[in-house]
DNA sequence: ACTTTCGTGCAATAAAATTGCAAATGACCG
DNA sequence: CGGTCATTTGCAATTTTATTGCACGAAAGT
């Protein structure tokens, strides 16, 4: 991992459809050696897949929304469980255990407020051990990236 | 946007490195076809763009944190102001203005402590007009997902 | 200084994307 | 229904891109 390595994952990750001839110009390598040195990037894990990012607006997904949860009881298990749970919605698209006073957070994109409503219900009913939860709805979006540091 | 279109984003947001020619099989279609509708999804902007995801651990960032931020004012300027602030900040990968208690939400990803450290200095600094922030560390991830239902 | 290892560039080859064109499909209207 | 227009499709030719074998050169260890 030297730094036309870090260059590479840098271009790859803003825009991966670019020719490797781009590549290994922009990086002043030859094809062949930016291909293997991609290739490589590939087989180590580094770079973990090649996605289409779409627009949410224009794929009918307008709507986003954050939820903080508060579960009854604590206990590793019962939030392994919950996440289980909240995994299994495809309207949410990260679901993550916390430290502090909030067990979980969810993000959400959906399409209409009954998709929400439905939502809640399935994840928040009373034999869910949840105690609280907090809806944040996102009003504006400053930024939101894959791109990691590298 | 028929069923085929539907399907062509559902297996590009999972894999965008498949050939054209093994695309157009699976949704059977001709590879000429199959080409020209991921053109125009494309062109049509369903298709943001294509990116390399990385690994972030093999990357270099381990941590996660999910901070939530009230302002001491909150009106539509100030917050705009405060997210320009964390957008410049490489470690935020993502920044939302929202509805309800909390004023904003940030996705960190992060190298170690003292990066976090040194961002919530210059984030939260005395003039920053920020009230109150909590920062939650993200324990165990159980979904991420850059996949939007279609 | 010698060997080993690793990365590199070149050129040939294989694979994939892209285009033009004619046929097929399907929606709309008299 | 029958006809027209717009759109989409598949085939085949062409262009572009990825991939591989091979020999050379730099750096590290002995």
């Amino acid at each position: 991992m030297d730094k036309i390595d870090s260059k590479l994952l840098r271009l790859l990750q803003q825009d991966a459809s670019r020719t490797n001839a781009e590549l290994a110009e922009v990086v002043g390598l030859s094809p062949s050696s930016c291909l293997r040195r991609i290739r490589r990037l590939h087989e180590t894990g580094v770079i973990d897949r090649i996605v289409a990012v779409l627009n949410p607006t224009k794929a009918g997904r307008t709507m986003k929304a954050i939820i903080t949860v508060e579960l009854e009881r604590h206990g590793e298990q019962y939030i392994r469980r919950f996440l289980d749970m909240a995994e299994k919605e495809p309207a949410v698209i990260q679901a993550y255990s916390v430290s502090g006073e909030t067990d979980a957070i969810l993000m959400l994109r959906l399409k209409d407020m009954d998709e929400l409503d439905a939502l809640t219900e399935r994840l928040f009913r009373e034999e869910t051990n949840v105690a609280r939860y907090y809806t944040a709805f996102v009003i504006r979006t400053g930024k939101e990236t894959t791109e990691i540091p590298v």
